[in-house]
DNA sequence: CGATGTATTGATGTGGATCAAAATAAGTGG
DNA sequence: CCACTTATTTTGATCCACATCAATACATCG
């Protein structure tokens, strides 16, 4: 909660937490490994769940179709993200979001069937599963309280500082997040023009710099007005 | 999705689903009873999660304090459901809402060390952890959907329909739902003055009748306007 | 019958969405 | 390198659904 992390996660902290060496390497060998192109989908909202994904590198926006029209962004998942999570369930269950690359990057996969018989030897990835899901739960929990109790600056202001911590990259001046005012709108779930507007007047502050898909967060602290 | 239920869930569909009952034995031996009498806190936001509950009997509000001091109602839980997932962790995790009875009713009970020696003989018991979670991910995310897609109007009809699904009891003239207007208010994240406008309206229209603390749902397919 | 929690009702206010339009940046291909 | 297209961002004007506030009414209960 309390500072930046920026540094990259262990690709064995959430499916492969807790599980020997020898076993890892049994469940890795079910999986295969897929390069990912940009813009590229790998499932769809309401699919059967027939794929378990691990993400190794690049990033995956998590969204989803409203009947709206409007396309909600759930998350932005990052190396050693797990997602797919209802493919290790015995029954049949659908995918609740649509999972796509925003740039090149590399999944390993595995399929509804392996997974069946991996947790049936490794039981340990069921209860990790369990963790993974789990702190959804609690991500939803708080961005839904935000969304009820705070204003859309601190939404934004919140959004913004996740992604700092996760898909941002440290520059001598600052930390450098790739996103698009769209999605940050739809992750702070405000509208692109008050994104926008917000945008421009932290900047005037001097508390980030703002170029076209890029933003850069000058003054980390400063950003965070709990 | 489509029809009112309405019947009593089978206690066993969650946790100890696909289980079979020797194993269920097993696991339910390790588990205490408790009564509740009404307003009974069973534990808080932020407490270590060391029990895990099955409930039984009666009602259960899960609910969230904001910083505000706002408090948010996650969802009234009904018998057959489960929570203090985290409990079945090997880590210790906290839990992230806060739970208590709305009337008497009756709740299974296990402690983080029986979990823990239970879903080492049961694993199944793992798998339905998550599927349950999976659930609260995917209710999660309707609700936060609504609140960004739909009006107030809409989103109060969908929480007492479901409210209605869950919670309501069926009589000659429709299905009655215990519910007072504030939690309707948190339910589905709208003002208590909004609910109470909108369900005078729904009554002037025939839909619904109200008296304290009760709502019938007289027409429940007149309800659904989406 | 007070007393306390719950619900109603009307009046008022506003945060931020929406709309329309233009400006800017980033391709793309000749 | 320029003309042209397409995606992204900006800016100002307008609007409205809903919250908030204030006051009252109604239930329920010890």
């Amino acid at each position: 909660m309390a500072s930046n992390r920026l540094s990259p996660r262990d690709l064995t902290d959430h499916l492969l937490a807790g599980i020997s060496p020898g076993a890892r390497q049994d469940i890795v060998a079910g999986s295969c490994q897929r390069t990912l192109r940009a813009a590229q989908v790998l499932f769809r909202t309401g699919e059967a769940a027939e794929q378990l994904f691990l993400l190794r590198k690049g990033r995956v926006q998590f969204s989803r179709l409203a009947r709206t029209g409007r396309q909600i962004v759930m998350g932005i998942l990052v190396p050693g993200d797990v997602f797919g999570l209802g493919t290790i369930l015995a029954q049949h269950v659908h995918y609740i979001g649509t999972a796509e690359s925003l740039e090149s990057g590399e999944v390993l996969v595995w399929t509804r069937e392996t997974m069946q018989a991996l947790t049936g030897r490794h039981p340990q990835l069921s209860e990790n599963a369990l963790r993974v899901a789990l702190h959804y739960v609690a991500v939803f929990a708080e961005r839904h309280e935000s969304l009820v109790t705070v204003s859309a600056e601190q939404r934004l202001c919140r959004a913004l500082t996740r992604l700092g911590d996760s898909t941002g990259t440290r520059t001598r001046s600052g930390i450098e997040v790739r996103i698009k005012n769209e999605q940050l709108a739809s992750l702070a779930d405000v509208s692109p023009f008050t994104v926008s507007r917000l945008l421009k007047r932290w900047e005037r502050h001097g508390v980030i710099t703002k170029s076209r898909g890029i933003v850069h967060i000058v003054c980390p602290e400063k950003l965070l007005l709990d």
